[in-house]
DNA sequence: ATGACTTTCACGGAAAGA
């Protein structure tokens, strides 16, 4: 059986509808977790989901942001919590939580920073400070699984060019730093960098100038798993095709599968 | 090349993303 978790951030889930439900149908996710769903609670297209055959445990934030763990609807969840506490704007809403399997999932939505030296990338490291403090307290408690758009390329083969990101956001050795802070919090491995090493491997391409067929990506979105269940990840792989298409979002989902 | 796309809200164009 094992447990199927997937990531993805869909820019707008009401405008990628159709290929959320196409991945549900393809790939029967346990847990698929989301980011940038972009709608309030009144728009958050509970209905079309349920047709689909799963449930939203939803942190709605309207316009911007918006973060989900959507589960099969026959599936109990239990204490599900909303908001990641300190986070510095918690009107934005980045942070999930919620329970199964004997497993705390988290999805998350690390602000972007803009760039380096605004005020907006010291809230970026403020976030990911909190982000640390919050996963060592849960993986005290259990196994966890934090997925999500983290916006930090945690090493230089991460991006198709490191030259051409000097003074960039995504690969500063700060950012980068307080990544790995959330890693070590939780004792946790990064899924991807745990089965394939340095193997270059995408999970964004700006929508601009052709990035996805000039190979221009980032790999900025992912799955960490506490040293619990580590050891239950039998395989980490992103849905490429995804970013082709009818309406694409600029991220695909990844994929990992744990044993049980 | 201070761009290139895409989304939201709202109905033109700003704001945000990365």
């Amino acid at each position: 059986m094992g447990v199927l978790v997937a990531t993805w951030n869909v820019n707008s889930l009401r405008a990628r509808l159709p290929r959320v439900e196409q991945f549900l149908l393809e790939h029967s996710p346990d847990v698929l977790l989301l980011q940038e769903t972009k709608c309030s609670p009144e728009q958050f297209p509970s209905a079309d989901l349920e047709l689909a055959g799963y449930r939203a445990i939803e942190h709605s934030g309207g316009r911007w942001c918006g973060v989900a763990a959507l589960v099969p609807a026959d599936v109990e969840v239990h204490d599900s919590s909303f908001g990641l506490p300190g986070e510095p704007d918690p009107s934005e809403a980045r942070w999930v939580e919620t329970t199964f399997a004997g497993i705390r999932f988290v999805s998350v939505y690390v602000p972007n920073g803009r760039e380096v030296d605004s005020p907006h990338f010291e809230q970026k490291l403020d976030f990911l400070a909190a982000a640390a403090n919050r996963v060592s307290e849960l993986a005290k408690l259990g196994p966890l699984i934090v997925g999500g758009d983290m916006n930090v390329a945690p090493r230089d083969e991460d991006v198709w060019d490191i030259s051409s990101f000097s003074h960039s956001t995504h690969v500063s050795e700060p950012e980068r730093a307080a990544l790995r802070g959330v890693l070590a919090a939780g004792e946790m491995v990064d899924a991807h960098v745990h089965l394939h090493g340095d193997q270059p491997q995408f999970t964004w391409w700006d929508y601009r100038g052709g990035s996805f067929h000039r190979g221009f990506g980032m790999r900025i979105d992912h799955i960490l798993a506490s040293s619990g269940i580590a050891e239950r990840i039998e395989s980490c792989a992103i849905a490429r095709d995804y970013r082709k298409g009818e309406k694409p979002s600029d991220h695909v989902p990844l994929l990992v599968t744990l044993s049980d």
